[in-house]
DNA sequence: ATGAAAGCGCTAACAG
DNA sequence: CTGTTAGCGCTTTCAT
């Protein structure tokens, strides 16, 4: 391929075409000032004629203001976060503000970097995933001036403002519902991610709730990468060979949950009878298996949305107050793997073993 | 949350407090040209202290350099492009690059805003899902003189290079694969997507072959939002009830497709005897089925790898010489519901019907 | 309603 | 090795 390296157009090209100054192109442009209709129209006849576009570097730089909202986030794997980017991309469009993705891969020394790098681009807003941060990114952050808001959990306190579920609850609540269903041995099985602070707290809150009814996690297993379905089947089987009287898995998301429920009911496992279980997340993606798996709702959009809105209501000129905390509360989706209650059998369900 | 606005530090102030000039603190911060080691700490020292960062705005000004790459793809909505997207990641990590994503929506007038706005940060490359684009998103990226990639699809003229697979060719293999399987009576669902070419381009291709063999495809049926597997279950219950001798149904994604095979495999209908599935994508979140799927890799990741390693090769002081057309070849995955050919029985099968 | 001048914060190019 | 001088392309501010 070669093409001819041009020259990027500028304002004075337009200018020139037009014959008026590069202030009064700037202004057709930008929409701003008065500018007579007849004017308007020649300038912009002369830009789109060239195809020029602006340069928002320059512009930036002279007019100190940026469009820029920087989304840190661990990774695009987790299904989690194409969900909530896509909340914050709706919630951002119409506001003139674009989001910039970085990832860390959950370490916080990547993070540390990606937030410098973005930083380093004077956004109007920053949009971080957890509350755990290293020392200097905290320091960036503070330092910054801008909106900080920090995403998916609200267990902590936040350096600016914090939009999500408390995981610590929700692993509770979670907790709760079994307890309640009569389940005793319960096991959990779930990713091995030292860093994945919101899997560790649902964990905890899990246990404490489970431990105020005297009652310890029976067993439990942690993994990583491969195929969350296949690896659901894996760590069931060795978790029932194992552990032959477990009467409950809680996993730590829905996708190895849905290997799980799979590999139980091709054996014919009376589900949620002789044994039941919960994800987490309440990934839309699973709506159509055989059983639905319980699960909850982690308001992932919305969480997108939520802190996006909130970075939009910041910006100079918008005098709205904004909350420096919301506390989604996301519900349970009992799906058909956790109520032992009787229920109408399903065409479909496998005999009771 | 009330934080004061601070001014944001600048090279002056780091230049003030090292005491040395403005000039040596930007050598310093970008390993630069020539500074003795102790004025180098000194500088470390102060910019750290201050926690200052750089302002990239006035820096790519003056630079000219703009360590930015454009990532146009329609959605994150579509499993594909988060794959596509870590393989950008990726591959511009360590090269200094960084990716900023806009979504277009499959909308082509908001792509052309979306490159717009893009093009108006001047990125040092765009890397555009497809090859169709309006006559003004065009116009736009051949003025812009940097490296353009077009991904996920190789049928058509590139604007400047592209890199992926034919989908053309891709459903003609895979319609041979079919007839070659010995079956007759084809069926196709898919997502009603009149903007989604590349879906478009596998039917063309994939009833063009079956017409070689004199082969009409016998039905066919469209669907649009909603949960995919659920989705599968239903077309392909509806398309059986309407037509209940077909042999093979091809699908547009392998999302609807897991959700016919859970169907038929639920009523015992012996997949792939009796009937015969095939997909398109190769998603690993679905190992772990009862059934494996036949697919074919959607190459999503080293799409994006080669797209970003393109344009890092293509950035001024790299003289590597870069192909303009980059055409993977996809396989088959025959998975465990395209061939006919006799196999040892799985447990977990079900009864011939 | 339009134009002219003065930077925004940094880096390229040149001096020393 | 370090400093000085000019801008990068635009917007702000102030004239006209």
């Amino acid at each position: 391929m070669t093409r001819p390296p041009r020259r990027p157009l500028t304002l004075r090209d337009v200018s020139e075409a037009a014959g008026v100054s590069e202030m009064t192109v700037s202004r057709v442009l930008r929409d701003k000032g008065d500018v007579s209709a007849a004017t308007r129209q020649r300038v912009r006849d002369a830009a789109k004629r060239l195809g020029y576009v602006p340069n928002r570097i320059a512009g930036s730089l002279a007019g100190g203001r940026v469009n820029l909202v920087a989304v840190v986030i661990p990774s695009l794997k987790n299904m989690v976060f194409p969900e909530v980017l896509s909340g914050i991309s709706e919630a951002l469009a119409g506001t003139g503000l674009q989001p910039v993705v970085g990832f860390t891969d959950y370490l916080p020394e990547t993070e540390e970097q990606v937030l410098y790098e973005m930083l380093s681009w004077r956004p109007s807003g920053v949009i971080v995933a957890g509350l755990e941060h290293s020392p200097a990114s905290r320091a960036m952050l503070t330092q910054s001036g801008i909106p900080v808001v920090e995403i998916m959990d609200t267990d902590g306190i936040p350096i600016d403002a914090c939009v999500g579920i408390s995981h610590r609850r929700a692993g509770r609540e979670m907790a709760e519902a079994i307890l309640a269903e009569g389940y005793r041995r319960i096991a959990f099985l779930g990713t091995k991610m030292p860093l994945d602070h919101r899997a560790r707290k649902r964990l905890e809150g899990f246990a404490e709730r489970l431990s105020e009814d005297g009652i310890a996690i029976a067993d439990r297993e942690f993994y990583s990468g491969g195929s969350a379905l296949a690896k659901g089947r894996e760590m069931t089987q060795r978790l029932l060979e194992r552990s032959p009287d477990i009467d409950f898995i809680y996993y730590s998301n829905d996708m190895i949950g849905a290997g799980g429920l799979l590999w139980l009911l091709e054996r014919g496992v009376d589900v949620p009878g002789r044994i039941g279980l919960a994800g987490f997340n309440g990934v839309e993606l699973l709506d159509g298996l055989p059983r639905q798996l319980a699960t909850m709702d982690a308001c992932r959009r919305e969480i997108g949305r939520r802190a996006a809105e909130l970075i939009a209501a910041r910006q100079p000129g918008t005098a709205i107050v904004t909350p420096e905390r919301l506390d989604l509360s996301p519900t349970i989706a009992w799906g058909d793997t956790l109520r032992r209650s009787t229920r109408p059998a399903k065409q479909g369900d496998p005999a009771p073993a």
